[in-house]
DNA sequence: GACTGTTAAGTTATAAGGTAACGTAGTTGC
DNA sequence: GCAACTACGTTACCTTATAACTTAACAGTC
């Protein structure tokens, strides 16, 4: 299942919400309930594989080879595409900003609204 | 209305989801339904008075004296107490990371989830 | 082979979050 | 008065997410 949740994100270019997925993944299984595709998400998601993007509730995969920091997702607004980095100083920075308050970090959330280099040339 | 849901947001610590407040400001008026209160939060987080915390759905009042910026927010999973921050030179760092390919950033979305100073004593 | 533990997936139902579209009631300004 | 605007009310619905329980599949062991 994991599997087959992974492919149909990585079919596409742009972030998919949980009940796109669930619509892709039904014309196979007609019967497949949101449960299944959460439940896939969860373990994908833990193993980094695939990243949610907080601000928009949908999903899409990763795409840079395993790294096991957060990721800085710059989002288009225009397209819907999205744009992935790593920057381990740019998390520590933030930790730091954090830990001025004896703040101690576990996830960092990083989205970034906007537009892309492409469209915004249009 | 929006004056309403501000005071209701601010008596209190912790970040409320829209249906809390809905469940709050119908003790006055029962007949309250969730696009007025989703109107005020617009208006709010518009005005930067409150601030949306993407990856809880849910609300908090700024408590910082009016800044135009993106605050960072620390989320105690814990407690639920956040910390909000400001830090121009780690927004224009970030900016600079999406804008190496040409992203032309507009909203900044920072959030860190972990333990608050109180708890992580505990 | 029958028993048990463990993990993944199916199933039902519902909770929680959010919005479209239209209606109405008060300004304000002419 | 009446047009135009803005806030809010109302209905209805859509989207996102999870609780709780059931079943299937396989592995180990007595």
């Amino acid at each position: 299942m994991q599997a087959e949740v992974l492919a149909v994100l990585r079919s596409r270019r742009t972030p998919m919400s949980a009940y796109e997925m669930l619509g892709c993944l039904r014309e196979e299984n007609p019967r497949l309930a949101p449960p299944t595709i959460y439940r896939a998400l969860a373990a994908l998601t833990d193993r980094g594989s695939v990243h949610r993007l907080e601000s928009l509730n949908a999903f899409m995969a990763c795409r840079r080879y395993r790294h096991r920091q957060a990721s800085i997702l710059s989002i288009c607004g225009d397209c819907g595409g999205v744009e992935e980095n790593v920057s381990a100083d740019l998390l520590k920075s933030l930790s730091g900003i954090a830990a001025k308050s004896g703040f101690a970090p576990a996830r960092h959330v990083v989205e970034i609204h906007g537009q892309c280099a492409t469209c915004v040339s249009d």
